[in-house]
DNA sequence: CAAAAATAATAGTATTACTATCAATATTGC
DNA sequence: GCAATATTGATAGTAATACTATTATTTTTG
């Protein structure tokens, strides 16, 4: 992503924030800190109250951006599949071959995140950590389904159904597509939880990567 | 799982509890109603002291089971995984075939969890539901490491081992049967969660289970 | 039946996740 | 350049959470 997508804005649903944190230097501020110290503190610890202290601001100033610490996190998760959504478009539109467009979406979506200097406040590295290991607090709570028909979660949807479109784009008559796409986006992030933390349950290491697995897996699985 | 094994005990690691809850009833009585009310109001809402109005008991006896509600989700989840392992060595080992014990296998951990009455004071249908909901909670904290150190996620890594080792069984060259077996475990999970709040983005139904999308899977990824 | 163990009751603490109000500052529109 | 408006900051307050500590009461058991 280079510089001439410097004008690129990420586009997020407008109700999951009261502000758009992107319409002023304090709502920048606000999600630049706030992923950073969600990375470091981990989200259960984090508060407005932590964050206001760390960017000089007044929690109650972070509070007009977001209702809740919930939503910050909300924001932050459809941010990233935003991006990660732009990236797999980008890469496979010009690809000729089904395949290699299927295969080149499954990197997209498995890969180790590498910084992205189109978007100067946001460290692409940290929130990629920060998908892996708070984004399905984002989903497992008890409103899920008013959040969901909120739209909350359309993003990150969408970008499943693209996968799936792309399985069946492969091969029309597999089964299961949608259950193939969802587990591979969301079993990627699970398999660099699992190197980092519990190895003896992953094959994944420094020379397997979890794309090389999902790739193996989903090519024989539609065969 | 009938009379024959009724007293039988699922083993805990013992430094997951301060005191053993099978030990005394009320222990039972925490962990039966802990599962109902968690299922009922969600673990981020659940509290000792809503468990102990529930239970006609005190919040501070409550402290002298389990140190934190954290710790009352790690036994739950460490209690589920311990009988669903032993529900798999149970059912498998009379097979001839290792094809069809990992079928077995993958059948018993992604399958709709039905009432055992082996454990009285257990509903396994709404620890079920805890699993699908909240267990990644369990280990997705900043002391992961701390923790698994002490074991307290030993059950778990045993029981994807197993089916690791199944997968081995039948294609010994198969590059990646850790990597497969905790997708399947994991992602069963969340196939349960997609088909009941993101139908969107998964094939399972009440006609397709999760079951058979990993059982048709596994075996087309190893062959 | 006494001693020990378990449970209950009460109180207290620091922190969380906010809301409300008012003051200070910055921005803009004329 | 200045008034109106919007934004941010400061302070205070609240109910609930996640505990700990202490003491009283009840139950168990040797």
């Amino acid at each position: 992503m280079i510089n001439l997508l410097s004008n690129l804005k990420i586009a997020v649903s407008e109700n999951i924030y009261l502000k758009d944190p992107e319409s002023s230097d304090l709502g920048k501020r606000i999600v630049e800190y706030g992923i950073l110290l969600i990375d470091e503190i981990g989200f259960d610890s984090f508060t407005f109250k932590k964050l206001g202290a760390k960017i000089d601001s007044n929690e109650s100033s972070i509070y007009r951006y977001f209702e809740s610490k919930h939503k910050l996190l909300v924001y932050l998760t459809s941010w990233y599949w935003a991006w990660i959504e732009y990236q797999l478009v980008f890469a496979t539109q010009n690809l000729p071959d089904e395949e290699q467009k299927l295969k080149k979406a499954i990197d997209i979506v498995t890969r180790v995140v590498k910084q992205d200097s189109t978007f100067s406040h946001i460290n692409e590295v940290a929130l990629n950590r920060i998908i892996i290991n708070e984004s399905s607090k984002s989903y497992l709570t008890t409103d899920v389904d008013a959040e969901n028909k909120e739209g909350y979660f359309k993003v990150y949807k969408r970008l499943v159904s693209r996968i799936s479109q792309m399985i069946l784009n492969v091969n029309p008559d597999f089964k299961y597509p949608s259950s193939l796409a969802s587990t591979i986006t969301e079993g990627a992030l699970h398999q660099h939880f699992l190197k980092d933390h519990f190895k003896s349950i992953t094959d994944c290491n420094d020379s397997v990567s979890p794309s090389e697995f999902f790739v193996e897996l989903t090519l024989n699985a539609i065969r």
